[in-house]
DNA sequence: GCTTGAGCTGGAGTGTGCTCCAGCCCGTAA
DNA sequence: TTACGGGCTGGAGCACACTCCAGCTCAAGC
């Protein structure tokens, strides 16, 4: 794959995908004999797995310090897992204050419901 | 209250209290004989809403639109009604997001729970 | 063999949301 | 009466995460 049909893919812009490589994220791909980069056919789950970290509130260098250990291969998994369960908290929380801002947002519509029907009543 | 205590009693910098205030998320408050503000008990309040709105990922521009609703009064209840209605939805979303990425961390971390324990039998 | 489209590099520019700073003014307590 | 803590203004600076651009190369189709 070339990099134009990876960002059609990935949802990524062209130049995310380089900016990404230059910061680690992405592994430098292979090149063609154009010089060109040509990637794996593994690079689009990887990408989804960054944007799933990155929707969930990582932190670009959290991100990049994965991406690393990745990089680093087998020797590295139990670092990895703890980053991933730290990350699981924080998750966990997000989810939490997501959820009591959701009530919130419940009880305002109600009273703003109430309040509009008042409203109405007055200039009948 | 002075602004120091708002800063500590909302976790808000002063800097931030006055920066909020210069974009129109806060209302001026009065100002005391030498100039210094003084808010209302109502403040604290409004500040731990901004706060969940923005902890919910409202961006700035939207925050500020509700800001200046609320300013308005009660002829702005159904603008921002249909404005919760809509934050509703991207905190639904946002929620989906985050309990499918809580399932893939969980079987990640259990995925290198598994590769670390070949890994130990492997050396051992 | 020329045009077109895709990709390349290095570096500058952008938007968001604060954060910091210089230089100033007050009010209270020793 | 002076030292200190807290607050004021206007404006510069910063971190993050891209985004855009000039000027170039290359390959394939007509």
């Amino acid at each position: 794959m070339q990099i134009g049909e990876v960002a059609k893919k990935s949802g990524l812009s062209i130049d995310t995908l380089r900016f990404y490589e230059k910061i680690g994220l992405i592994a430098p791909p292979l090149r063609d004999g154009a010089g060109r980069r040509v990637y794996g056919a593994d690079t689009l789950g990887w990408i989804g797995f960054l944007e799933q970290l990155n929707a969930t509130g990582m932190k670009q260098a959290d991100r990049i310090r994965y991406a690393r250990l990745r990089q680093q291969g087998s020797s590295t998994f139990t670092e990895r897992r703890q980053m991933l369960e730290a990350h699981r908290e924080v998750i966990r929380e997000s989810l939490r204050q997501m959820t009591k801002t959701m009530d919130l947002m419940d009880r305002k519509v109600a009273l703003y419901r109430a309040l509009e029907a008042e409203a109405i009543g007055e200039t009948e």
